[in-house]
DNA sequence: AAGTGGTCTAGACCACCTG
DNA sequence: AGGTGGTCTAGACCACTTC
């Protein structure tokens, strides 16, 4: 927009724009023209073609079929917050989530992990990789790592349904207590890809979470990426300044949960829950 | 690793794994050979290799650096989640925060802001678009919805210390209540990517946020792109089952916070802070 | 068999940075 | 001037899907 060097910009832009512009004017499922067809229509090469159906496709517009074609996304990765008059009411949990257990054996910890269970390298833990499903389609890919003497006899049916932290507690008297997490954005690598179903360097979240029981002992490691186009983190937060701001310390910013200029004064009220994509 | 259709996969896995070692033996910040010479090392052609490249600028392991060469990037992507043995400690406030107002002006609500902010689409908005700092380093672009008849008299320069909140309910009476947060994965596109200093289709976190006032009237909606490579979410959260389970419903899983298999019963005790990167 | 996406090549030109 | 990354081309072969 702005006056720039070169009048026209890359190639690859106008080809985006113009894809960009044709999305718009179809409907989701729609199939698009194939690459070789567009390349005459737009005048250029297909890999440059291709490198900007790979933006479109990495921001979640289009999808490729091989074989088959390229096609109008389903779900816009970056959707309404919520739709129609009675927007802002919090998403109900919605969708049925399971699991399905991939991985399943006894290794020992290493030096990664057991600094982060505090137990010795050499210390076994069970070590267990699980796909989690919403309504029977990937969501996540969750790998747990729990110290084995916590949880003798654990089977890997037993990580397929129920709550882990119930079971903990009715099976091995271990009381979880507090965790703390963290979360960032990342991008699919090709086993995570593979797994989720989504291409590969796709938007996703990951979450490491260490989980500590009543007496403060370390019972469990979890690192998971969940797919960024079917997920999504919505929390409501209270913002009244009814507690006389408790001057934590003055020009701290908590982006964690509002990244705005909150300073203290605000705590969560309520956590949401899913948004099924399509 | 399994038996694979062809033996020796892609050439592009093959060129990027190479990488990735070379990068592994490498100090952060430390230079690698130019594209053609590995090129000529690897046997592939310059896109190929570009492509590997790619994935790995993406991932957060190299930066280029027009001109000059390639690095190995010097704050990894994924970092530890605290190193040491006093892990997990919650990372205290850090980095000053400070803001750069970058636009500044008053237009009509239109037909998606006048909706989330319930007023008309034809209503005047202030709108905001102001780069955030940590430590002199650009973190975040956020851009603001305010109704204008809400702030009578803004400034640019209101904008860029301060508390925004503080200053609603100092100047203009409005005590900000509650807020609807959402947060989701998705990667930079040309213009965030310009502003916050990061290469585009990098990782990111978007933010999206309505606040209202302690009557229910809409005060903000605000958007805002955090750069990934830099900003990381911790919480804190409370596990303890001392709250008799009050059951919401039995299968439900809440990943906003906590995507184990926390069923019902936790509560999040404290919202951390940044882990600056490098 | 024919069309589709997936990958790769060899070479070209440009813009930028360092001597 | 010479090296570096940034972009683009024309053409080739493969794997997959459909008919």
């Amino acid at each position: 927009m702005v006056s720039e060097p070169s009048r026209s910009a890359v190639k690859r832009e106008r080809v985006r724009d113009y894809l960009m512009e044709l999305v718009e004017s179809c409907a989701p499922g729609d199939p698009i023209p194939s690459e070789r067809t567009l390349c005459e229509q737009l005048g250029v090469s297909r890999p440059t073609l291709r490198s900007a159906v790979d933006e479109l496709v990495t921001t979640g517009l289009l999808v490729r079929e091989h074989g088959r074609g390229m096609f109008v996304a389903r779900a816009k990765i970056t959707q309404e917050l919520a739709p129609g008059p009675d927007a802002y009411r919090l998403p109900q949990a919605s969708g049925s989530w399971a699991s399905k257990v991939l991985e399943f054996t006894t290794v020992q910890a290493g030096a990664r992990v057991g600094r982060r269970l505090h137990i010795s390298p050499a210390a076994e833990i069970t070590y267990i990789a699980r796909l989690r499903l919403v309504d029977d389609e990937p969501m996540a890919i969750e790998y747990l790592h729990v110290p084995a003497a916590l949880v003798p006899g654990l089977r890997p049916e037993d990580m397929e349904s129920g709550d882990f932290y119930d079971f903990l507690r009715e099976r091995h008297g271990v009381r979880v207590r507090e965790a703390v997490q963290s979360i960032e954005p990342t991008v699919t690598n090709e086993e995570e890809a593979r797994l989720i179903g989504v291409p590969v360097l796709s938007p996703a979240l990951l979450f490491e979470r260490l989980t500590k029981d009543s007496t403060g002992r370390p019972v469990e490691y979890v690192h998971s990426v969940y797919r960024g186009d079917r997920y999504r983190i919505v929390s409501r937060l209270a913002l009244g300044d009814t507690v006389p701001a408790t001057p934590l310390s003055a020009a701290q910013h908590h982006p964690g949960i509002p990244p705005g200029d909150l300073a203290s004064r605000r705590e969560v009220l309520t956590t949401g829950d899913v948004q099924p994509g399509s």
